[in-house]
DNA sequence: ATTATATTGATAGTGACTATCATTAGTCAG
DNA sequence: CTGACTAATGATAGTCACTATCAATATAAT
């Protein structure tokens, strides 16, 4: 008690973190309970008990609320921090398990339901798709650095760009029903782009 | 003369086609002299001279005027094509070759400016994107009829998305300037995934 | 307590897109 | 050639995401 533990930054602050939190909240709920389009900004921000102009405040977008995605970042950390000697195919599988492998089973499902909620609406699916392109040239940056390597050059691009071509294909709907199938389809992949590419 | 070159359809249909063809010229020109943002449906549908209503019977958004795009099934048409001796990567370098080959300096010309468009507006990239990763699974069963495996085999999703990802990456604004450039980093990243992405 | 500043809600707008319906224009028998 | 059938059009009214503005209010700083 003598430290603080969290710097309880302010009533404004507080306040901010709350709103936001309950906005996103209220709106997850109603996209689950009458779907992404038929839930209009009107109805969450009436659920928060807020403002149209403060939903806007708080999200740019409608979007945003369901894409607002603290994951990459963490993953991009935790790639950096692998030991330099691996490769970057066994950087990326050893990231993504412990990325992973530190959420609850509350957490999994809440992912699974956001990703499910993402793939079905095609505004969202677009959406990460070009926040996923974008990330892509941070992920060659860091690729070059491992490999010693800069990171506009052509096979270090190509290279990003073919690992998150095969991640991305290996979430397909149809053949993957669950977290478990869709790591078990990421490893599968990664094994195979080591192996570079063998048809 | 005898014959039925073009089999003439009607003047209704050609009155449509003629229209399609206006509403797209008009609005492609529009966005050329003000931008896509700043260009309205409702300007767009003066300028041919329809109604805002007609506009949007002939292309569901505004998208699509810019998105209605001719190239994927004729690129795909031109990889089922080829010599089935051809390994993948093989068919498809030859493909492009093909198919980009017989455009005219102006075609090319045409392309490069819509491409230039669709890449900096980030709606019009967007559905770009979105159709290209739905157009993966197409290419992932030409894939696997081609090498006599299933679609639905991760080594082959896998494949194609991996080809399909560093085909995006080699569309890279800071480095290709130029249709030439482009054409130079797509068959350097085919060569970089024939070699099995060495690093 | 008082002043300065951040946050809010209300209001009015823009623009893409939808639904509907009467009018017009192309088609096709007879 | 004419009239009935059908497809295409334009007008109207509406929804919804999103923007801009501004007065009212809540927090922070002195």
């Amino acid at each position: 008690m003598s430290q603080d533990e969290r710097p309880a930054p302010g009533l404004r602050e507080r306040k901010k973190a709350k709103t936001r939190a309950a906005i996103q909240r209220h709106a997850l709920r109603l996209f689950h309970e009458q779907g992404y389009e038929a839930t209009t900004v009107e109805q969450i921000a009436e659920a928060a008990e807020v403002s149209p102009s403060t939903f806007f405040r708080y999200f740019a977008t409608k979007e945003d609320v369901v894409l607002y995605d603290a994951f990459d970042p963490i993953l991009f950390a935790q790639f950096a921090a692998q030991p330099a000697e691996l490769s970057p195919i066994q950087a990326i599988r050893r990231s993504v398990r412990e990325v992973f492998g530190t959420l609850t089973a509350e957490e999994m499902t809440e992912q699974w339901e956001r990703a499910m909620l993402v793939l079905a609406v095609p505004e969202l699916r677009m959406r990460m798709l070009d926040t996923t392109v974008a990330a892509t040239q941070q992920f060659a940056q860091m690729v070059a650095k491992r490999v010693g390597r800069q990171a506009n050059e052509p096979a270090v691009r190509a290279f990003a760009g073919a690992v998150v071509g095969a991640m991305l294909a290996a979430a397909d709907l149809d053949t993957v029903q669950s977290m478990g199938d869709y790591f078990e389809r990421v490893d599968a992949s990664l094994d195979y782009l080591e192996a570079g590419l063998p048809l």
